[in-house]
DNA sequence: CCTTATCAGTCTTTTTTCGAGACTAACCTC
DNA sequence: GAGGTTAGTCTCGAAAAAAGACTGATAAGG
């Protein structure tokens, strides 16, 4: 299988995967997320090479994730900015960092705090149903197919 | 920057993505959460190279979030299952599964529907704060470094 | 027995993609 | 017009992926 085949598969975290399913574009969109915008402040926090930034940043605006606006018009600059769709990926680092938190931190804590402005309180963030409001883990889900779709195997 | 830089760097999402961030680690964690254990079930949905299941399994083991238990004595015969790390990721997992089933499904819906056990009502994943029980987005949140740290730049 | 199948891999070879560093280009400041 | 800023592209060697043959232990079928 390709790159470009996961896209078409029937799941969607294969979907979301041909997305952002490589190291930069995940800590791409975290410095998203911190407020970076421009090109060259991605690659200096990166430290990679700037032909992967302009691959990834690319891809990001093909999928929807990003846009590119011109914040100046002599010389022409532009600013990448997210947008709904790449604002609600939120969730999934939001997730990705909680892990990391508990996972993967030495003793000296985690990198960042987070402060939940409407309550004022340092949190941790908590998947819940969005029926019940109860919180759900692995084992309280049961996943069924969706029997419209044709599946390969 | 290289691979194991990553595991390094003061930044939760840094060292997650060393671990996740790569498409069939991520395709693999999906099947782990849908009771797949072993290596030939793992390469036969994965429609991959033998050589690189092994390299993925692997890697998945030594950062503990798999283990690998023999299932059978003779001959030896080894299955992949959760550990408790691993099975914390299921919040990534669900939040990468909520964003592709909005963002990337097509007029057929999503392939799969969850359930959840206790409520019995199929639900989307929403992310709340700890604390208050709010929703969170990423306008809610303040960020905060971590002074403990030395960070680079 | 002899063949075929299962299961969990390893090894080899070819193809593709990555990624570092140099280079381009437009404009601005001094 | 020297030097800086910003946003890239180009080239090429290194690394990784994909395909698929091969291993080795065991069990099942005829």
């Amino acid at each position: 299988m390709k790159w470009d085949d996961l896209a078409a598969q029937p799941c969607s975290v294969a979907r979301t995967a041909a997305v952002i399913g490589d190291r930069w574009t995940l800590l791409i969109l975290r410095d998203c997320f911190l407020g970076v915008k421009r090109f060259a402040d991605f690659q200096a926090r990166l430290g990679i090479a700037r032909s992967i930034v302009t691959a990834r940043l690319n891809l990001l605006v093909e999928e929807g994730v990003l846009v590119r606006q011109p914040y100046q018009a002599l010389p022409a600059r532009y600013e990448y900015r997210l947008t709904d769709k790449g604002m609600d990926l939120h969730d999934i680092v939001l997730a990705i960092v909680a892990w990391g938190d508990r996972w993967q931190s030495g003793p000296e804590g985690p990198p960042y705090w987070r402060r939940h402005k409407a309550c004022g309180c340092d949190f941790r963030p908590m998947t819940v149903c969005s029926v019940c409001s109860e919180v759900v883990t692995a084992r309280d889900v049961e996943i069924r197919e969706n029997e419209g779709l044709n599946r390969p195997g």
